[in-house]
DNA sequence: TTTTGAATTAACCAAATGGTTAATATTAAA
DNA sequence: TTTAATATTAACCATTTGGTTAATTCAAAA
């Protein structure tokens, strides 16, 4: 039998096992394994025997501890995504004086954070538009708040509540479709050079807050 | 036999064909069908039965028509696509006496172009993931032009050629993102509600144009 | 009316794929 | 050292799936 540890856990490990291989434990290897494939190719274009492959164990083993192919995949995204929210919502904490600044703040962190994670906003965008359940999980599991986005401009909401939801969803369009339409725009506008393509996200910020702030500068 | 008239036609119906059936053309269910599909599902996700089922017609003709899935799913993208861009490419040529309309013209257009195809940057975005190539294709084929769109911003251009790049992708960013990403914001932002979403997506138009506007006001 | 090529269908096929099983190995506790 | 639970593997299985085929229908030209 098999239901006694594992499905689940989430790639959060409870230590409750007896042994816990020596370098490196299977479960984890999978979840990482499984991560890469399926960001790589998708859901439906995943392969359970690549992902064994790329885990470097027996395909055996990943229904061992997943069970199935969807569990896999809700594990993985969990994760991934949970990781996620929690570093965002750590930099929604940082403190700055005015507007202005938690705004600044708010974009060179956060693209930053997405620059480390560039395939996540099109996992989330894709899991979404595939099972749109599975986000009311995630925020209820992840402690993030939408309303604490809101909270970065707390100065304009009393000024002009109604527009407030189109500036959150702004400032996320400027950060997060250069990311989201890497491979398109890179291509267009960059002759398909990654150099030059990094170089202009790098750039993008500077951007991105320059406009924010004109526009709402009164 | 098969080869005589099908593959590759990309749906534009050359009407070699001595019969074409009374009421509407089996290739153009197919494609109407196979869109449908391979949008709800994706590539790896759609089947062939199922577009078949959806065409209301039997599996074999698919193949029959289009040989493969990849080859149908090709030419429904380019259709597609094509057609999209050149819907596009109209409305770059839209005559306005100065930056800020061409601007307010091209916002205004394109949001309307995307609202009717709601599907389509999702859609391109994924296959581009998965084949980049494609796009050269597509580009040749459909004669949209990437400096067209950089004519928008003429005087811009002159004063800062820099970031004339980071200005057209946040054009595109500010308008496309939220079709893109709107199971995601519905659910966070609207309490799932589609008519508020709409209804936001309508507003969206005068929102970008004003931040845009505000932005490149000197 | 006959003929000829295209259109259509039901039945079929081989490969791929998610998933299972039964046997074996490993580990740590008793 | 024995034991009992977990971990691992190779082989296997049923179903799905893209794709094929051979027979049939249909429509128009001769």
């Amino acid at each position: 039998m098999v239901n006694s540890k594992k499905v689940f856990s989430f790639g959060i490990v409870f230590n409750q096992s007896k042994k816990m291989n020596k370098d490196c434990n299977t479960e984890e290897k999978i979840l990482q394994a499984a991560r890469r494939v399926f960001i790589a190719k998708g859901l439906d274009g995943a392969r359970m025997q690549e992902i064994a492959d790329e885990a470097c164990i027996n395909k055996a083993m990943v229904h061992y501890y997943f069970e199935s192919k969807e569990n896999l995949f809700e594990a993985v995204f969990m994760d991934t995504v949970g990781v996620f929210f929690k570093k965002v919502n750590e930099i929604l904490l940082y403190e700055g004086t005015n507007m202005q600044e938690k705004i600044s703040l708010f974009v060179d962190n956060y693209m930053e954070i997405i620059a480390s994670n560039p395939f996540i906003p099109q996992f989330m965008i894709n899991e979404i538009n595939r099972n749109p359940k599975i986000l009311y999980k995630l925020l209820s599991n992840s402690g993030l708040k939408p309303e604490a986005f809101m909270q970065l401009f707390k100065n304009r909401v009393l000024k002009n509540g109604k527009d407030i939801r189109q500036l959150v969803i702004s400032v996320f369009a400027l950060c997060l479709f250069p990311f989201i339409a890497r491979p398109l725009l890179q291509i267009i506008y960059f002759e398909d050079n990654s150099n030059e393509y990094d170089q202009f996200l790098s750039e993008r910020k500077e951007y991105v807050k320059k406009m924010l702030l004109k526009f709402l500068d009164e």
